[in-house]
DNA sequence: TTAGATTGATCATTATAATGATCATAAGAC
DNA sequence: GTCTTATGATCATTATAATGATCAATCTAA
């Protein structure tokens, strides 16, 4: 193959400009340049510029670090006070609830289209 | 060099463990299997086995395309309905208010430690 | 206005993520 | 209990993300 070619959603393209528009704000209003800011992160400038402009080929861990380096609130959760314990122990729960295996099912109606 | 080696904070670690288990609960919720699943995202089952275990070394665009068709909400913004038009226009008015480029400070003090 | 610095972009190279194949385990349907 | 199938895990291979170098344009501070 010659080329990867992927389909994305609006949805998922959207959320990663939002996301990288959201860690370029947070940057700037705390002063840090691109360059600075990227060896923070651990990333080259390159790669901070992709981020910030929602490349959806970007490594999730660095573009999460970003995030909460620069500030940006995921799941409603400030890195700097809070941390994911609660969010955490509710999922664990519900997943405990349900089998462990999911049998196929013949047709596919869970969707809303 | 023979090895990346990075470093994610918690945060990071914790967000995208939370997420993992959100696409795979939501999934589950839908009885959907791990294989079907997969397929439908467009990703390998051994690739969506990663993204559940919140492997940060997972690409960000399929990351979101399986938090988009499970349900997961990573902002705010409910994939089905999914209208960001209005974050998006809020962080663009708020960086037309910042400088396009920043200067180097002497000191960085605009962290909280 | 000028000078130095930041940003945006491109390209070749290197490191690494994504995949398919495969096996063991165990969970669900009967 | 038995049988079928979903899941978890590992490994080698291939596709691709991350990087450093570099250049032009533009911005900020003086």
């Amino acid at each position: 193959m010659t080329k990867r070619e992927r389909a994305y959603s609006r949805y998922t393209k959207d959320a990663a400009i939002l996301l990288g528009k959201g860690i370029k704000l947070a940057r700037k209003a705390r002063k840090f340049t691109a360059r600075d800011f990227a060896e923070r992160v651990g990333i080259s400038r390159i790669t901070l510029q992709k981020i910030e402009k929602g490349d959806l080929k970007c490594g999730l861990g660095i573009v999460l670090e970003a995030a909460a380096l620069a500030g940006v609130k995921l799941f409603d959760v400030d890195p700097a006070r809070g941390n994911f314990a609660a969010h955490l122990e509710s999922v664990n729960d519900k997943l405990a609830l349900l089998p462990k295996s999911i049998r196929k099912r013949r047709q596919e109606v869970d969707d809303d289209f």
